[in-house]
DNA sequence: GTCTATAGCTGGATAGAC
DNA sequence: GTCTATCCAGCTATAGAC
């Protein structure tokens, strides 16, 4: 019954085996840096050889490729399932930069591996960026609705690029000066409602400059 | 004459030795990734053979963590001269998030070193750190005394990390995604404009709360 | 699918001659 | 200060037996 990746002796099926096999990989460059990853430490981990995990990838950029993809669809579904409880804009921006920034500390591999690009030689496909350019289309087009309630110079995609800009911000800082302390706490995890202010003041300038 | 490091034939003495090292490491960082240097490809560079480099710099750690004190110095010394022309605090926020992102786009394998940590196992050392606490503790003296010109209920700490985040946020998003532009274009170089309103709301909030 | 064996390379660092 | 020679380790990836 166990369908676990702690025990990877005898594995059911193919896909089992690549699951596990991408877990491993998180964990070396979680705890090693993201740069670190090596075949030989994966198929260490795995009780495998190093040949044999050519069956499943065909090199380590395929991994890292992969991993990329499954980076962006995993912080998309992590997105949108907080999103639906939404209860409105304000409260929205408040759910996209905590998603942000607890994403990235609940992942920081696929985080830094997403959204900093910390290995030299490693592009991401053609099809991967294409996955990321569409989730980005997403947030443009739910800002575009979004306008209809707010009052600003700014366009959607400027409102967009902004929170992002601010959740990143916030974010690498927390990550590189205070990665133990949860969402919300520490220098700058407890500058979010600050964050928040700003930016519901910049997006309801009621008529200043018009 | 010449100092240039493109010669580096017949070094006149040791300093310059050492200079045009770290040039070389710094060209190496910038085309092939901050986490890319080899001592191997470093003495290519140089004309010289690998240990030949031993007698500059202890080890790769030692040449990343000069490497990571000259970044911060001169980040430091860049944004002190800039800040000399500024006319109040408006200009000298601008300034600050200006300089941020020109820094970042002038030096960006400095800023990765000092800012991301891009590279496994490279931890600064103890005296590194410090001279980075002490930037930013001036940091904070200088948040103090602009608190005087405004109205805002934050701390001059948390002025100061917010202003940090915006601008670390920026600057990673302009270089993650249109590196080639110059500072105040593209995607989220042209947002500066909006950062800094942002920020000046939220530092002179006029008794909203209070 | 997994293995052994190995090619082929690059790396950091040291010893010791000059 | 520079070099040659070398150690030892690590790496990606492939060939081919089982």
């Amino acid at each position: 019954m166990k369908t676990v990746s702690s025990s990877p002796r005898v594995q059911r099926n193919r896909e089992a085996t690549v699951q596990s096999i991408l877990d491993a990989a998180r964990a070396i460059m979680r705890e090693e840096g993201v740069a670190a990853l090596s075949m030989q430490e994966l198929a260490r981990r795995m009780d495998m050889r190093a040949p044999s995990l050519y069956n499943y990838f065909s090199g380590k950029m395929d991994i890292y490729d992969t991993l990329f993809r499954l980076g962006f669809g995993l912080y998309d579904e992590y997105l949108t399932e907080k999103l639906i409880a939404s209860t409105g804009w304000r409260d929205e921006l408040r759910i996209i930069i905590e998603s942000y920034i607890s994403f990235a500390l609940e992942n920081p591999e696929l985080y830094q591996l997403c959204f900093e690009r910390p290995v030299p030689g490693f592009v991401p496909s053609q099809e991967s960026l294409e996955l990321s350019f569409g989730i980005l289309n997403r947030f443009y087009q739910r800002a575009e609705q979004m306008k209809n309630e707010l009052h600003t110079e700014l366009s959607s995609e400027q409102i967009v690029n902004i929170v992002i800009a601010m959740s990143h911000g916030l974010t690498a800082m927390h990550i590189a000066n205070e990665p133990h302390l949860p969402v919300g706490q520490g220098r700058f995890g407890s500058l979010i409602p600050a964050a928040l202010s700003m930016l519901e003041k910049i997006l309801l300038e009621k008529g200043e400059n018009k």
